[in-house]
DNA sequence: TCTGGGGTCCTAGGACCC
DNA sequence: TCTGGGGTCCTAGGACCC
C-alpha cells in the first residue's frame, strides 16, 4: 500500500505560516517575474482565482476582494518542504519526495484497519508540527493513492483522508473521475482517449490492455494496469542522478543589446554551475537558447538554440561562462528584442567518470589550470554560501544583478524567513 | 500592454556495427 | 537476375508532471 501525502495550496500555506493575519484571507503567489498566478489558497480559488492565469487577468478580482499577493520565494517553500518530508520520515519506513509539496510512503506494514488511524495521524502531526495543511490518499498503487488523495482535497466529508482498499468504493470513484484528472493524461491524451469513448477513469481501467498498448505506449499501458490495483509503479526512495541543470528567465523588460544580454547569460551560467557543483558534477554539453518578445507573436526564424560540447567535462564556470558567450554570439541577432535566455547542462557525469582528452588536454599545464580551477570554484562557493557576502565573475556586471534591466520582477517578495538571519521574525 | 521554470520518460528514425 | 538479420547509440520531438 502507498499513501501519497500532499500539502494544501502549498505555496500559499508557506506564506501564510509567518503571517497569521492572513488566515482565512484569500492569498495567491506568482510565478517567477510576477508573470501569472502559480498557486492560491482556498479563498482566492473560491473567488475565481485560477492556478496559470496571468496576473493582469485577475487585477479586478485581486483589488475588489483585498487579496494578498506574493511572487515566489523559493528558498521559504523549499525549506517548509524539507521540514515537511523530515516529518514524514518518522511516520513511515520509507518516503519517497515525490515534489516539493508531496510525497508517497510505503505503508504496506500495516494492516488495513491501521490504515485510516495512520492517515490521521500524518495529518495532525504535520499540522502540528510545521503547520502547513496536507491530504492524505492510500490504496494499493500510486496511480490510485493519486486519485485518493485529488478525492481527499475535494470532498470535506472525507476529513481530508481517503483509504481506497475496497474494489467496489474504488469503481465507485472511478467512475465519477474525469479521464483529464488521472494522474498521467494531460491535454493531448485526454483528446485521443475522449476519441476513444474513453471519459472517465473506469473506462480506462476497463479498456482492453493489449489496445492501450498498440495504439499508445507503456507508459499508458502501465496506468491502466495501475488503475485496477495492480502496481507497476514503485517506491523510488533514492532517485537516480539527475540528467541536466537548467536555468533560465524572462528579462523583466525584453533586451535588444548584446552586452547586457552577455551580462545575464553570465549569470545563469554561473548559478545553472552552481547547482551542478553542489551535486558534485560535471556537465559534457552546454547549450543557450533565446527567445525573441513578445510571447505569442512569431519568433525570429533562425535558430533559437544551439550548444557546444565542453571536453573534458567540467565543473569550471569559466570554462562554460566563455562556450556559452560563444553560442550567444551567433543566436544573438541586432534588431530584435528578445525577452527569455536560459542555459541548460547536459551530459552530466561525477568526477570519477571524467574523460580526460588523448592529446592536447592531457598536457601538463593543462591539468594544473584544471587543478587551479577547482580550488577556485570552491573558494567561491564557500563565500557565496558564506552568508557575509557574493563574489561573481566581472562578465555579469559590476551593480547587484537585481539593479540590472534583465533582471526579474519580483515586487512582491516575503521574506526569507526560515533561511536568512537577517530575515527572521521578530517575537515581541 | 501585461503570460514561469525545472524536470522526466518514451518513441521513432538515422547512422552505424558485425 | 539474384542482396539478411540482429543489434547499439544518438538525437529530436512529443507528452507528461509539479
Amino acid at each position: 500500500m502507498f499513501a501519497l501525502v500532499d500539502c494544501n495550496s502549498f505555496y500559499a500555506a508557506c506564506e501564510r505560516l509567518f503571517r497569521p493575519d492572513l488566515q482565512g484571507r484569500p492569498v495567491v503567489v506568482l510565478s517567477n517575474n510576477d508573470g501569472c498566478i502559480v498557486a492560491g489558497s482556498a479563498e482566492a480559488k473560491a473567488l475565481g482565482v485560477k492556478t496559470g492565469m496571468p496576473l493582469f487577468q485577475a487585477h479586478d478580482l485581486i483589488r475588489g476582494h483585498k487579496v494578498a499577493v506574493f511572487s515566489s520565494n523559493y528558498a521559504l517553500y523549499g525549506d517548509i518542504s524539507q521540514r515537511v518530508m523530515a516529518t514524514l520520515e518518522t511516520l513511515a519506513p520509507r518516503v519517497e519526495a515525490y515534489s516539493i509539496d508531496e510525497a508517497f510512503l510505503d505503508v504496506s506494514l500495516m494492516k488495513t484497519a491501521e490504515l485510516q488511524p495512520l492517515a490521521l495521524q500524518i495529518r495532525a502531526r504535520i499540522d502540528r508540527w510545521v503547520g502547513v495543511p496536507v491530504c492524505v490518499g492510500v490504496a494499493p498503487t500510486k496511480v490510485l493513492a493519486k486519485l485518493a488523495n485529488h478525492a481527499a482535497k475535494r470532498y470535506p466529508a472525507t476529513g481530508g483522508v481517503v483509504v481506497l482498499s475496497d474494489p467496489l468504493r474504488r469503481d465507485k470513484l472511478l467512475s465519477l473521475t474525469p479521464i483529464s484528472q488521472v494522474w498521467g493524461v494531460g491535454r493531448r491524451l485526454r483528446g485521443r482517449f475522449e476519441a476513444l469513448g474513453i471519459n472517465t477513469a473506469l473506462d480506462l481501467a476497463r479498456a482492453d490492455v493489449g489496445m492501450i498498448r498498440q495504439r499508445f505506449s507503456v507508459v499508458q499501458e502501465r496506468l491502466v494496469r495501475e488503475l485496477n490495483g495492480e502496481p507497476c509503479l514503485s517506491l523510488d526512495t533514492q532517485p537516480s542522478p539527475r540528467q541536466q541543470v537548467i536555468y533560465s528567465r524572462s528579462f523583466g523588460e525584453p533586451v535588444a543589446a548584446l552586452p547586457p544580454l552577455r551580462q545575464a547569460l553570465s549569470d545563469f551560467v554561473s548559478r545553472a554551475m552552481e547547482s551542478l557543483r553542489k551535486e558534485g558534477l560535471y556537465a559534457g554539453r552546454v547549450t543557450v537558447y533565446l527567445r525573441t518578445a513578445p510571447m505569442g507573436k512569431p519568433q525570429q526564424l533562425f535558430p533559437d538554440t544551439l550548444s557546444a560540447v565542453l571536453s573534458p567535462a567540467t565543473a569550471d564556470t569559466r570554462l562554460v561562462v566563455r562556450q556559452a558567450q560563444a553560442l550567444l554570439a551567433q543566436l544573438w541577432w541586432p534588431g530584435y528584442r528578445y525577452g527569455k535566455a536560459g542555459v541548460i547542462l547536459t551530459d552530466l557525469r561525477g568526477r570519477d567518470q571524467v574523460q580526460c582528452g588523448l592529446f592536447a588536454e592531457q598536457k601538463p599545464a593543462e591539468q594544473e589550470t584544471g587543478r587551479r580551477g577547482e580550488a577556485l570554484m570552491a573558494v567561491m562557493d564557500s563565500i557565496n554560501q558564506s552568508g557575509v557576502g557574493k563574489v561573481w565573475l566581472a562578465g555579469r556586471g559590476m551593480q547587484g544583478n537585481q539593479h540590472s534591466t534583465w533582471a526579474m520582477r519580483r515586487a512582491h517578495l516575503s521574506p526569507a524567513y526560515t533561511s536568512r538571519w537577517s530575515d527572521l521574525p521578530v517575537v515581541r
